[in-house]
DNA sequence: CGTTAGCACTCAGACAGGGTGAGTGCTAAC
DNA sequence: GTTAGCACTCACCCTGTCTGAGTGCTAACG
């Protein structure tokens, strides 16, 4: 047989293997031996691919739907394609300007900037587009402002410096006056100022035991209203496009679709899956069961963190599925979140 | 013929229309003339039936999909089913307090009621639940905020009395400092105390023009500032339980699903359909083509206005098959509004 | 005259059989 | 090691047949 040591393979069988690869994700259908050597000038005879696929096959990166039907890659082979024969293209201008101006009438809002991101993910790939927004945890305190609505009900807002809001009605155990209100933000604004948000709380509970407050009332009171505010609002997610999969031949079985769609109906595994690539450097690729989501199977994930200065702020990527234009999607990820990166950068 | 005066329709035709009807809301399969007879005992012999039949055909009451088939609904029968024959259900009790108790967790918070609603309204009618929000411009504004990010980003934060927040971030010309801001705060606060929101912008434009502020560059700075922070944000809409329709035996056609997610992806359209039914009063229904959307063919609607004390807030409702449970619906749709209303009232 | 039984007719859907073509694995020759 | 040749497999398509549900019409009935 024609490969060396274990797993590794032959520069030809390498070539077979792309040829399949490439010739499955534009058609969609079961590759046979007589294409394979059809495309890409190979100068062999079907006889011979069909022996190397045998090969290729014992070897898992191949199965057959049945007897007389070509070969489909795998996941694995998928993976072996990305890690080791792919070429990742890089973007062509026309596209590159085109993803720029859609930026030009976004403005600065960081929320209209993600979900603008999401659209545009997915128009340029023709996948989904996905988008997980900072997590409010993550941003630096800025200001907190108490507003009276009526009687006892108070809406406490909290803004980051980034310009994001977070904002939670409370209830107080007993009327506050406004001024008493503006005393508590004014309070709260110089203990706070500059802290990262992830640590408002803990500073909150430590100040409660310090001697100044525990003997005003006003100020324990503002610590106590403070400390209702900080939740981390759960992460925020933006998925766009989701209709595009309709596109896709594999997904044409309505079976498979429901469950894709009830995968995305219930975010919080699809936020655990964004959080896991959230630490990692560039982009980022999740082959089918790779997702370790098991609704996802045949679906795969391409990621990367967008980020301002050094500071990891969310995660942006595409879904598509397996049978994915990596070559071209990667690069968009890529680019995108490096525009994202930069757009966000001057706070 | 057995009908009197032309679309009067003899009892026993109604009889048999909503027999045909009901059978088919149950079955979701065409109703054949022994199917009728056998259903609700009438006592009559299937080729009476099948006279009848052929009658509500000819007024357009009933369509086949193909000669041998039995009996299918129009949009004419849904219609006159929902007019004249319907016996809308009351809601039973321990649905009522089903629904009652969801309310208790989300608390205050408009939004999360809000939300919670359309989730509720999905899972109760195993349909879609829509919601859409108060237009911000409805509400009463409370407070107005500027707070500096950094330079000459600056965040404006504007409250409406509901706890409802807007903000948006504005790039001011020159640098302002913190006191400067909190002034252009205090005096926009004073100016526009107790305003509805949508008689703001007005209230700024006509106080540019008035003596006092052509002579001061602050105040006059202020109302410009804020008049960039006043905009529609437009409407804002929930949709929940969209893949309930892949139940819909109706719906099993990819080419019909593909249709029926595009036409929700695209939001646009479906705010309108319900801004037409803000201003009716309590329960309307839309049947298919009535809904005026042409994706929307074989879906109703059914909708309801919630408002808080004589003011219309908002509408919500569930979206459907044609071929949808009216009397089962009707009331839960009816309830939910009363209740949401009862849940906003006290602002 | 409305109602009904009977009957011929229609048509979608299920089923079976034959043909086709793409593709395979194996073997023997190059 | 490579390739030609060949027998074999199997999904898919086409076709014809059968079945059953349902219809419309007509003639008889109370």
């Amino acid at each position: 047989m024609g490969y060396g040591m274990r797993e590794g393979l032959s520069e030809r069988n390498k070539k077979i293997l792309e040829a399949i690869i490439e010739d499955y994700i534009v058609t969609a259908e079961p590759v046979g031996s007589r294409a394979v050597t059809r495309r890409h000038g190979l100068t062999l005879s079907p006889a011979t691919v069909r022996n190397v696929m045998a090969d290729l096959e014992e070897m898992g990166f191949l199965t057959s739907p049945h007897t007389s039907a070509g070969r489909v890659p795998t996941d694995k082979a998928y993976r072996f394609y990305v890690d080791s024969l792919l070429a990742v293209g890089t973007i062509d201008k026309g596209e590159r300007e085109r993803i720029r101006k859609r930026y030009s009438l976004a403005g600065r809002d960081i929320g209209a900037v993600l979900h603008e991101t999401s659209k545009l993910l997915s128009s340029v790939s023709h996948y989904m587009g996905i988008v997980l927004a900072p997590r409010f945890s993550s941003t630096i305190f800025r200001h907190f402002e108490f507003v009276k609505l009526s009687g006892r009900r108070i809406l406490a807002i909290l803004v980051a410096r980034n310009g994001t809001v977070q904002n939670k009605l409370i209830e107080s155990a007993e009327e506050l006056s406004t001024d008493d209100l503006l005393r508590m933000s004014n309070y709260l604004n110089e203990l706070l100022a500059g802290l990262p948000v992830s640590e408002v709380r803990a500073k909150i509970l430590a100040e409660m035991q310090s001697e100044k407050v525990l003997y005003d009332t006003l100020l324990s009171r503002a610590l106590k209203l403070s400390e209702q505010t900080i939740e981390d609002g759960g992460a925020q997610i933006f998925i766009e496009g989701q209709t595009n999969i309709f596109e896709q031949p594999e997904f044409t079985d309505v079976r498979r679709m429901k469950e894709v769609f009830r995968a995305f109906e219930e975010k919080s595994q699809l936020i655990h899956l964004l959080d896991r690539s959230l630490s990692a450097e560039g982009v980022q690729i999740f082959i089918g069961a790779e997702t370790r989501l098991n609704q996802m199977e045949g679906l795969s994930v391409i990621t990367s963190p967008y980020l301002s200065g050094k500071n990891t702020l969310g995660v942006l990527g595409v879904i598509g599925p397996t049978r994915m234009g990596y070559g071209k999607v990667i690069p968009i990820v890529d680019y995108t979140a490096k525009l994202v990166s930069r757009l966000l950068e001057e706070e």
